[in-house]
Formats: C-alpha cells, structure tokens, sequence
DNA sequence: CTGAACTTTCAAAATATATTGAAAGTTTAT
DNA sequence: ATAAACTTTCAATATATTTTGAAAGTTCAG
C-alpha cells in the first residue's frame, strides 16, 4: 500500500471512529489529518486535504483546541496561523479522559447527589429499589473519578507499568 | 422532592448522558426506568411510562437485550414478555466496555496494524510521521486492550480493591 | 487611515438519525 | 383450524446534527 491510500484511509477510518465518541466526523479527521503530518499545516490546508469549508474546518479547529488536543503555532514571517496536534497518544487519551470526566462524569454524579435524598416510603419496594440504584451508581461514580484522576495525573510509563506489573 | 419526580428526572438525565455515549436516548431511558424498577415490566408498561411507540420501545428493548444489559423474564401465567435490567452497576459497566471493545476498539486495532507496513521513503518526514503515529497507537492500544480485558474479567470487589490499594 | 490578508459567525441547506404506527408476522389456548 | 394476544418490521415522518459559504469582523503592514 501507499503512503497517500494509507493516510486517506487513516483518516477516514479516524473519522468513523471518533464517531462512536461523541466526536464529529470533521472533526476527527482534522485529528487524523494532524496526527500524522510532520509539519504545521493552515487553515487552508487542512480545508484542501480533506475537503471542507471554510466555516466547517473553523468551527472544528477551534473546537480540537478546546480539547487540548491541537495547538496554534506561528511560523516567523507568515501572516496565517498553522496547526499542530499533540502526537504523544497517551497525552491525547489524558487529555481526552480529563475533559469527557468534567463535561460527562461530573454533572452526571451531582444529578446523582441531587437524588439521594428523596421523601418516600420505606416500605415501598419501588422507594427501595430507586435508592439502591441510585447509590450504586454513586459508589461506581466515585471509585472510577478516583481512578480517573490518577490516570490523568500519571505518567504513561508509571500508569502502564504499575498496572502490567500489577496485573501480572 | 417526591419520588415520582425523582424518577423522571433521573430517567431524563440518564437519557441525555446515554446519548454522549452513543447509545440513543429512547435506549437510555429504557434502562433508566429498567434499572429503577423493582418489578419486571411488559413493553406495554414501558410504552406507556415514556411515551414511546411501540416500534421505538420493540426495537430499543431488544438493543438492550442485545447489549447483555436487560433480559427477558416471564412470569408464569402471563402471555407477555417482561424485562428486568440487570442492577449491579458494576456488571453493567463491564458489560458496556466488552461490547464496546468487541465493536470498536478491536476493529479499529485491526485497520492500524494494515496500516503498518508501508511503502515509502525512509527520508521522507511525512512517512516517518506516519509510521510513528500508527506504532503510538497501536503501542496504546496493545495496553488499553490487556487491561480492559481483565477489568472485564475481575469481579469488583478484587478489581476496584487492588487499584485502590494500589494507587494508596 | 486604508486595504489586503486572514478569521469568525451564522442562517440556510444538506445529511444523518430516531420515531411513529399501521400492517404483517408469530405464538398459543381452545 | 381459528382467532385473540402478542411481537416485529419498515416506509414515511419528524427531529437533530453537520456542513456550507457568503458576509461581517479583525489584524496589521505600509
């Protein structure tokens, strides 16, 4: 296979597969299309290699830096902004892992705090089963936010190695 | 707050976090009110408690069943069909990441290692670019694997207790 | 200050996804 | 074999998300 019908395919399958994240398509294959070039690339690259507008490739550029997952740069002497995407992957699942926490996780367990507390009979079994679901899912929340913010703070080869080690 | 309330709202919610996670929101919802019943219900009493079609519930439902997250009971002397979601949280969440790797994470792995060979010019920085890009990944993706599989074979208490112990 | 180079916005259009409900299919008791 | 009870399908419809591109906004060299 060839370097050029590998990168497309890279990138397309990039694409899907960010898909199933919560991710946009565009904005994926941006991902993609940075993650496997060596050299900055403009607006206007990023627009001709993978055929988007202008407003599309905008939008979702700034939506990567959002992330932390890409960052401007300026080349001495060039009026444009250029694009570069962090390429060490364990920085890109951190970074990933620290903002789905905060946007998902962390509302989802104040929702769960909220609805500890709630009048009813003990007596009723759905009053009973409501609790027990609902601590449950507190419980769970609060082991994997644990486990989260080790990983997130942690080192790839530490992270990793512990839990190889570990795990045997 | 009332529990009827509280139901509904944690059924919204759990709806609306189900839909960051690729599952639709009828789907979430169904398990929401599953997994806070203390009884079985018929699809009729799901129908009827979210407002949905029977096309829609019919096809969430067996999603759900699909999924390993919900199962079909019957109650002796009944024609229907009733459905109970499994309540250990801890076995919903392994449940969910087996069937996520089996449908992403490992057809994604198979698309990086046939994109692992190659042609090109070792002295072309967009080659070496690429090449170092899929070897992060499929490095990352070696370790996710081996340690999602035995977080889905550990039982929770050993799992959830040696990371704890663990990480102090 | 001016205008060229560049970036951002956003309403409209295109696309993708979810939902409905009536019709077709299946199962079971008699 | 029949028909009532129940389940599944799927084309049409509704809803939600993504994409476009022209217009407005910004920056900066001269």
């Amino acid at each position: 296979m060839k370097l050029a019908d590998a990168r497309n395919e890279f990138i397309a399958k990039w694409g899907a597969f960010g898909s199933h994240w919560g991710i946009n398509r565009t904005m994926a294959q941006i991902h993609a299309l940075l993650l496997i070039s060596a050299e900055p690339l403009s607006q206007d690259d990023i627009m001709e290699q993978l055929n988007v507008s202008r407003g599309n490739a905008n939008m979702n550029i700034r939506e990567l830096i959002d992330w932390g997952l890409v960052d401007r740069v300026i080349i001495s002497g060039e009026r444009k902004e250029y694009f570069v995407a962090e390429k060490d992957i364990w920085k890109v699942a951190t970074q990933i892992v620290k903002e789905r926490k905060k946007r998902e996780l962390d509302p989802m367990m104040k929702v769960i705090e909220s609805l500890e507390h709630v009048e009813g009979d003990k007596k009723d079994p759905a009053f009973k089963q409501f609790n027990e679901t609902i601590s449950g899912i507190k419980h769970f929340g609060k082991q994997a936010d644990k486990m989260l913010d080790v990983m997130v703070k942690a080192d790839e080869n530490w992270f990793i190695g512990s839990l190889m080690k570990f795990f045997r």
